[in-house]
DNA sequence: TGCCATGTTAAACT
DNA sequence: GAGTTTAACATGGC
């Protein structure tokens, strides 16, 4: 569930409930319910992975970390672990395993909105002037970093450091101009690629590195390595993916 | 069956 | 106070 196209499904399918009036809302999320009782919503926003549910005055932030999930119309879980129930004349919300949150001030002029790839709004000079003043951050962090590539996760970082056959380890200073250049509409690309094959429930299978063991251009085994700071799972091809130095 | 993973925050360390 | 490490969250796929 977690990466930027995958709230955008969420996104679109909610989108619908906006103007409906909230007749209710429950759920074991630490958050003041009182204030959501009654609310119109506004508006639906999405900002990388997070899902913003916008009301007059007061927005619900929701992220839903590694193994959130919804569903709309019918509960699909226990009551017990119900996070957040919206329930509405015409249907009802339901929200597990993430985190909410009340937000007072108004997301649209808290996020930087040109940073999410997902975004009609996505700024790609923007995102490459951000990625040249980190020089020296290895590529696979960079990618990971939700000011830079807000929405990107770690399938995506690893489909698009295969795609555009960059070593994980490759630090930002030292990558080509043009490669660079690549790197940054690569990204966006491949986010949609994954929006679409989401929707067709073939996203799996049009995977080429992310939990690959070997490498689909050359068939040599693909190399698995917890790379970075951020130190999360990287499947990579030590003969196709170039290490600038 | 047990391990581990599409993620982030905040506490607990050094 | 800074930077770094760890725990917490708690489900589902293999």
């Amino acid at each position: 569930m977690p990466e930027g196209p995958s709230l955008v499904i969420l996104k679109e399918a909610v989108m619908p409930y906006i103007g409906k009036k909230i007749l209710d809302a429950r759920g074991n999320a630490r958050i003041n319910m009182d204030r959501l009782h009654q609310q119109k919503i506004m508006n639906i926003l999405t900002w990388g992975k997070q899902f913003f549910i916008c009301l007059n005055g007061v927005t619900i932030r929701i992220h839903f970390l590694m193994f959130g999930s919804y569903s709309i119309g019918e509960q699909t879980r226990p009551d017990k672990s119900l996070r957040l129930c919206l329930r509405f004349r015409s249907g009802s919300l339901y929200f597990y395993t993430c985190s909410v949150k009340l937000m007072d001030e108004d997301p649209g002029s808290l996020y930087d909105w040109e940073a999410d790839v997902m975004n009609e709004n996505w700024n790609a000079k923007k995102a490459r002037k951000k990625l040249k003043a980190m020089p020296e951050t290895m590529v696979c962090d960079a990618l990971l970093d939700q000011q830079v590539f807000s929405g990107v996760g770690n399938i995506i970082k690893n489909e698009v450091l295969y795609r555009t056959r960059l070593h994980p380890e490759t630090l930002i200073g030292s990558i080509p101009s043009r490669k660079l250049t690549l790197l940054i509409t690569e990204a966006r690309k491949y986010c949609f690629d994954f929006l679409k094959w989401k929707k067709e429930f073939v996203l799996k299978k049009n995977w080429l590195a992310h939990t690959k063991k070997i490498c689909n251009r050359c068939n040599l085994p693909l190399i698995k390595k917890y790379c970075g700071n951020t130190k999360r799972r990287t499947f990579f091809c030590e003969n196709c993916q170039v290490k600038y130095l």
